[in-house]
DNA sequence: ATTAATCACACTACCAGTAG
DNA sequence: CTACTGGTAGTGTGATTAAT
């Protein structure tokens, strides 16, 4: 028998979030294989109190960037808001029992939640005026005062169809949007233009993606701390250029005419993001997203022109660290023994060595035994690895090169460095 | 083989209960 | 009091089956 004991903070538990493999789960089957088991320490665990959301949904690159993010400023949006003066949010009323006073939402137009005359602008003439009935929870009077941003609790796939509304007048809206009004704020209309953009960056929904207790896990809605927690960069602090960017956003967003590209370069700039860290967000979104679309997406075979991307990639990050040491890496794409089987293979040599013409059979059959999602082979005696990766485009991006790559380098780089100095 | 009809499921909005 | 949780009804959509 055990006896059960208070555990340290470096005790470990692993954590299995298999990945959707639809010809396993036909046949009752599940793919569990050691890259989708994480080790998390309990101190961790109660340190990054997202980490566990995080990993569930991206990689050990993704729980870097998430930790980043915020490092560019000292508060939240939710922050700011509270505590700057003339600046207040909240979610909108409820109606429920209909029990409390509303008289106050008089004269202001009603915003259904249904609303889809534009998606990033309240249109007051196609509103119709807000008649009292009494509510359950009416909210205070200031956070329906314009200007606003109203945040949906529900967001589409496609964000063009608008994540946020912006508004010009004062509006009654319901539960299904959080509020943010900068009625009495000298700097409002810039702040709620800002908040806006922010809001349709990819930034703000990767944040969701990989730290929101309900986007992704119970269903595809935000919570209202989901938007408060978003890092926000006080307005004091932006430069001249990002103000400006920040107005051109907008612009475009009211033209319903958005430039995503420049919106979301925008906003990596804001908080800082490199080039590599936009294409593991991009990428992550792309492959981990809770719709329909990112979900085909993750588990379509790869083209040829990504496995060529993929290819080379890995090259690069493999050269940028074997190059210190003088030695030459070729990758390249592997012709499958077997059509059938579920994987691609590449080859990686050093310094011109032969790759192994043939795959040995056996070491396949086993693999599939094990359902793993990748196989790597070693050479006997030359410095030379191969891969099978899954013909699934989610093991396949660029940011899955660069986690190629560095396990590779981990698990392997000193034997390849060894073998290819004699 | 193509189109129409039906079914099953997924999603949204809404209501209500609860913890803190 | 606020925000979160959980249940449900209504609606939209995709997949499958039936009919042409």
């Amino acid at each position: 028998f055990a006896d059960n004991r208070v555990p340290s903070d470096e005790d470990q538990f692993v954590l299995v979030s298999p990945d959707e493999e639809p010809l396993l789960s036909d046949k009752g089957r599940m793919r569990i294989d050691a890259y989708d088991a994480a080790p998390i320490s309990l101190g961790l665990a109660a340190e990054q109190r997202a980490a566990i959301k995080t990993l569930y949904r991206g990689s050990a690159l993704d729980m870097a960037i998430v930790e980043r993010i915020p490092s560019k400023t000292d508060r939240t949006l939710g922050d700011y808001w509270k505590h700057e003066p003339g600046l207040h949010c909240g979610q909108g009323y409820q109606v429920a029992t209909r029990s409390k006073d509303d008289s106050f939402l008089q004269g202001k137009r009603a915003l259904r939640a249904n609303y889809s005359e534009h998606p990033f602008l309240v249109l007051e003439d196609a509103l119709d005026p807000y008649r009292p009935q009494g509510l359950h929870r009416p909210r205070s009077p200031e956070i329906y005062q314009a200007p606003l941003v109203l945040v949906r609790e529900g967001s589409k796939a496609d964000r063009g169809e608008g994540r946020a509304l912006f508004s010009d007048c004062d509006l009654a809206y319901s539960e299904s949007y959080y509020g943010f009004s900068a009625a009495n704020h000298p700097n409002g209309q810039f702040l709620c233009r800002y908040l806006l953009v922010l809001i349709h960056g990819k930034v703000f929904e990767y944040l969701s993606l990989m730290t929101s207790a309900k986007f992704g896990v119970e269903r595809e809605s935000l919570q209202l701390r989901d938007v408060e927690s978003l890092p926000f960069v006080p307005p004091g602090k932006l430069g001249k250029d990002h103000r400006a960017a920040i107005k051109a956003c907008f612009a475009k967003l009211i033209a319903n005419q958005p430039d995503w590209t420049e919106l979301d370069r925008t906003v990596a700039q804001i908080y800082g993001l490199s080039e590599r860290d936009q294409q593991t967000i991009a990428d992550t979104l792309s492959t981990r997203a809770p719709f329909a679309a990112a979900k085909k997406r993750a588990i379509k075979s790869v083209t040829l022109k990504e496995a060529e991307l993929f290819r080379a990639r890995l090259e690069t990050e493999l050269a940028n660290v074997l190059s210190a040491s003088g030695h030459r890496v070729q990758v390249s794409m592997t012709n499958s023994p077997d059509r059938h089987l579920p994987w691609r293979f590449l080859s990686i040599a050093l310094n011109d060595r032969p790759t192994p013409p043939e795959l040995p059979a056996r070491w396949i059959e086993q693999a599939d035994d094990l359902a793993a999602s990748r196989i790597t082979l070693i050479d006997a005696h030359e410095p030379c690895l191969t891969v099978g990766l899954l013909d699934r485009y989610r093991y396949w991006t660029p940011t899955q090169a660069r986690l190629l790559a560095s396990d590779l380098l981990w698990e392997h780089g000193a034997m390849l460095e060894e073998r290819a100095r004699r």
